[in-house]
This record gives structure tokens, sequence and C-alpha cells, in this order.
DNA sequence: TCAAACAGCGTATGGGTTGAACAGTTTCGT
DNA sequence: ACGAAACTGTTCAACCCATACGCTGTTTGA
């Protein structure tokens, strides 16, 4: 301890400034920036032009400011990008009273984060989450669960269950949402690959394309889904395996 | 229909090269290299050095070839990229009889083709699956799934449950093979986190951190998560809901 | 007051993707 | 047999990106 501000040397890139802790100022002109500014300016980035968008030299000339100046406030853009995930993600929502409700609110609550902010399935995962908001999330579900008896260790697998068909379900919805945007080239997508399908041994994804399947309603999809899943906790909560 | 060879015009990157169709030479020298000899140099690469290491310019560099000579056999980065997953994912194993037992393998295969290569995890996904080794997992799955009464619609869901679970499970356990590296940088996080944690109103977390259920086996997690989904999936089956 | 501390800039390096022009080679059509 | 077309790989060049180093000028604590 040296002080009132911890010592960030050896943490991960954005731990300490997810937090709020920030390197204390004494000396010198003050910063004509700050990190929340440039954090915001990221997330308008990734709005509006995608994840790839995301560049500290965009920042920084959005910013009026040239691109080395960022290193001044962040050490790497590892860094950024976890603080700009955090920002992003935001705080979840309040959830219903009943572990089956809460989960579905907080399921269809991470489905339109990702609906709305779609770059956010873009970023690498480099770690176990550490961030405020993004731990806020895990906490909230963890405390839904929190009288169903479970165990603390299947309370984790559950949370990793649900959040794992949020994000993919967001990937998925993603996609098919791209999709719906070409047509003509979906049909010419599906006049090279039928022929191939019907004749390399794909008979059941023959039948899907076919039958057109492939493009259904995904709104089904997501409660069908969550219904598999909750089923099969509370196959486990009531003690029947 | 024009001849030989489709037009793959508009095709989406990859496409038609994964499913081995390629331009017709006719005149000029004979190609000096080979897209099979490009993607396997791709996939030496991402197993040794990872995804961010899978680039045209180290490719070329080691095929002993200039950057952009690549060009003349891919059309872009994203298209190599589509033929280097497709490729290094490779064909699915033989499944057992029985959904549930067929379910178990397939999971399991894929968890364990993504210890064996984790940098599969990093590839963005860009569309719905075309390319044939990743559409044959899914066949697969599928025909295991075709005994079961479900619908086409059903079957789908399932396979999307399964699929996200098994690509989840990867990510995470990837991660945590990663911290069990550095068991000093862990501890330092803990000590950083826990009080926050603690003051910030995270009684779940904090919990689960200080008992250390955070780094726990995390092939409980793999057959636990499995269970919930199988169970879910049997109540659909068994027409309880 | 004055020097330490610090912000921001310019310059530079190394890595990456992609385009365009060009030289050499093979083969088709005549 | 011969020229033209097609295809190869090359170099040059543009552009984007992250990051390191050193400089200048400002601010402020001692």
């Amino acid at each position: 301890m040296e002080g009132m501000t911890e010592d960030r040397g050896e943490l991960p890139p954005g731990l300490a400034l997810s937090w709020g802790v920030q390197p204390v100022q004494r000396r010198g002109p003050k910063p004509g920036l700050s990190v929340e500014q440039i954090v915001a300016t990221g997330i308008e980035f990734g709005d509006s032009h995608g994840f790839e968008a995301v560049s500290l030299q965009r920042i920084a000339a959005r910013l009026g400011v040239s691109t080395n100046a960022m290193y001044r406030y962040v050490r790497s853009k590892d860094e950024l990008i976890v603080l700009v995930q955090d920002k992003a993600v935001g705080p979840p929502p309040e959830l219903p009273s009943g572990w089956r409700e809460a989960a579905t609110a907080w399921v269809t609550a991470q489905v339109e984060l990702y609906a709305g902010r779609p770059w956010l399935l873009d970023i690498p995962i480099r770690g176990a989450p550490v961030t405020p908001n993004v731990m806020r999330w895990m906490e909230a579900m963890l405390q839904a669960l929190d009288g169903t008896g479970l165990s603390q260790h299947d309370m984790l697998g559950c949370l990793m269950l649900l959040d794992g068909f949020a994000r993919n379900y967001g990937v998925l919805a993603r996609q098919l949402g791209a999709a719906v945007d070409t047509p003509v080239q979906a049909e010419q997508v599906g006049r090279f690959l039928v022929p191939r399908l019907m004749e390399g041994g794909y008979p059941m994804l023959t039948a899907l394309y076919t039958n057109q399947e492939y493009e259904d309603g995904l709104d089904d999809d997501l409660e069908f889904g969550l219904t598999r899943i909750l089923d099969g906790i509370e196959v486990l909560i009531n003690g029947e395996s």
C-alpha cells in the first residue's frame, strides 16, 4: 500500500480502471481527456461501425488528439477493450421473483443487449470476468438461484449454462438478421449448396434446407432452448435424477 | 451452368473453395502452390502460435513466396480463415446409438477438438455454417436425434443448444487452463477484487471467490451442464411438458 | 522560485491487408 | 509454327493499426 491508490502493477489490463481506481495526479498539466470520455467514444464507434472500428487511432482522431496521447490514459488496446466492454454491457435489470421467471428475464435482457450492441459478441474473451458490470450480471442471476437449494457449485454450473445459451443465441440472431438483408445471395447459396448436400450424404440438412426450416422464426428458438434448460434445472432441483 | 465449373461470382468467401470447386486453369504457368498447402500452413501457424499468427504474410513467407502471391489462390483473408476453420475442425467422430449417448459423445468430441485447437474459438463467426466439415458435424447430431420423434424445428433447437454448450465450455476450459499458469497473478487479482466485491454488494460472488469455488474442477461442469440439457430434452421427448 | 512530474506531439518501427502495374511462362487458336 | 490470351509471381505502393522513444511545454509541490 503506497498511500491512497493501490498498486496496479501486475493486475490484468482494465481491472483497476474498470473499478474506478485511477493513478492520482499530483503535478503537471491537467489531463485534457478522461478515461470515461475515451471509453464512451469507443462505444460510439462500436455502435455505429462495429467492433473493428473501435481503435485507438479513431478515438484519438475523434477527440482531436494524437494517437499516442491515448497511452497516457490506457496502457494498451486490450485495456481499452476491457473497459469498453464493461461499460457497454452496463448494469443488469431488476429480476422478478421465482428462479424460472428470473432466469427468463435475465436471458431475455442479455439477448436484447446483444441485439442492440452486436459488436459485443466480437470481443475476444480474454479471461474470467472481473469487471463490475459483468460481475453484477452474474451476481443477479446467482441471487435468483439462491433459494433453490442448489449448491454453490451447481449454481455456477447453471449460470454458465444460461450465459452460454444467451450468448450463443445472440450470435445466431445476428447471423440470421444479417442474412435477411440479402435474400438474393441466400438463394444463390442454396442453389450451390443443396445439390452438394444431397449428393454428399447430408440427408437431414438437405431436408432442413429445402423445408426452409433453416431460416425459421428465431424467437421460437429462444423460448425453446430456454425451456429445455430450465426443465433440466428443474429436474435437478426436484431431485428427480 | 457454364461448363465444368460453376460461377462463384457472388458466393460468400470460402464457400466454393471449401467444397473443392476451383477455377479450371487452361493457360499460363502451373501454380507453384495449392490452396490445400496454404490452408495446411495456416493451420500449422494456428496450432503453434494461435489465431493471430495465421496471416497471409506469415504463410507466404513460410512458403517462400511474396505476400501478394496469396491472392492468386484466395480472394481475401476472410476466405482463407473460412477454409482454415473447416479444415481444422475436420470430420466428426462416429456416434454411438441412443440419442443421449450420441449427444454426450458429440459434445465431448467437440470439447476435445477445442482443447487441442483452442484458437478455433477465436475465429469470429461470419454467418451460418456452410462448409462441408462443419455441416458434417451438424448432420451427425441431427441423425442421432432423428429417432426421437422430435420435429425438424425442435431438432434444430436441440442442436443449437448442444453446440452452444460445447463452444461455451471450450471457451471456459481455455480460460481456466491459462489461469492455472499464473497462480501468483490470480492471488493478486483476488486481493484486489474480494474487498470490492464485499463492499460493492456482491455477496454471492464474494462467497464463491473466498470458497475457491470459482476455480473448481471443470470436468464436473461439463457433465453437469450436459446432464441438465439432456434432461431438459428428455422432458420434451417424453411429452411431459 | 524552480525542478519534478506530467500531457501531448512528432517521428519511427513493425505488422498487417489489399490494389495496380509488370515481367515471365505456358498453351490455345489459327 | 506463331502470336495472342491467360495465368503466374514479383515489386511498388497505399493504407490501417498498435506501440516505443524522445521532445516541448505546462503545472505545481517543496
